[in-house]
DNA sequence: ATAATATATATGTTTGACCGTATATATGTC
DNA sequence: GACATATATACGGTCAAACATATATATTAT
């Protein structure tokens, strides 16, 4: 089964989920800590919000050492697609959405999260 | 101000407001009692959702004698325009937007909410 | 094996949003 | 005026979801 208009929606709804999804959408490839860093929160709570993503089938993970890497689901449906890059759109003018994307690009010590090193 | 992600957003998740507003968008302009009639939920339930979604200035009303006729707000930027068509398309493979639209389509004595009669 | 780093999860608490019921307000009809 | 219909709102209760803290697990380095 696909997801769903009511599961995307109730995702989108919390600004932690929101904030990671914008910046994984922007970025393509995220992990824990990167995404810890650029919003500025305690790691549990990332953890925890990008856990329930993933059970959404919104995000996947992949582990590459002791980094484990979240990145938007490359199957959603093109409506949900749609949806997220509205919401990007919207998100662009947002003062939030840019502090978070100028801190992350100013974070120290990225991990490389390039597959092809 | 214009609506931000973070208010639409959470408006959209609520399954009330959701449905509400995916009838607007297909029929344009509904009052309570179609609403109520189509959801099936009981008239304060609705006339609170709905008042929610007028105060983030999502839909309009509009006064006709002892009706009050919502529509969806005519001057929303576009992102929230296509966020919201994009809400729609993936609603309408879903059975619930159906039969609330079959239940709208087959009321009773629906009132008749011309502007020009 | 010990330590350090990155991430996940378990636990108990809190809070905000939704709920149903009851009631108020507005309009139309007789 | 009294009554019916449509809609809005006030009130108190409930519950899901988010929270912070603490701890567990996995990987890497020394």
């Amino acid at each position: 089964m696909s997801i769903t208009p009511k599961v995307l929606l109730r995702s989108l709804s919390d600004q932690t989920r929101l904030r990671c999804l914008m910046l994984l959408i922007q970025e393509g490839e995220l992990c824990v800590c990167e995404l810890t860093h650029a919003l500025d929160l305690i790691q549990p709570k990332i953890s925890r919000h990008l856990a329930s993503l993933r059970d959404m089938q919104i995000v996947n993970d992949r582990r590459a050492g002791q980094w484990i890497y979240y990145s938007i689901n490359s199957v959603l449906p093109d409506w949900a697609n749609e949806l997220l890059q509205a919401t990007l759109k919207g998100s662009k003018n947002e003062k939030q959405f840019k502090d978070d994307l100028k801190k992350l690009k100013g974070m120290p010590n990225r991990p490389n999260n390039r597959i092809c090193a």
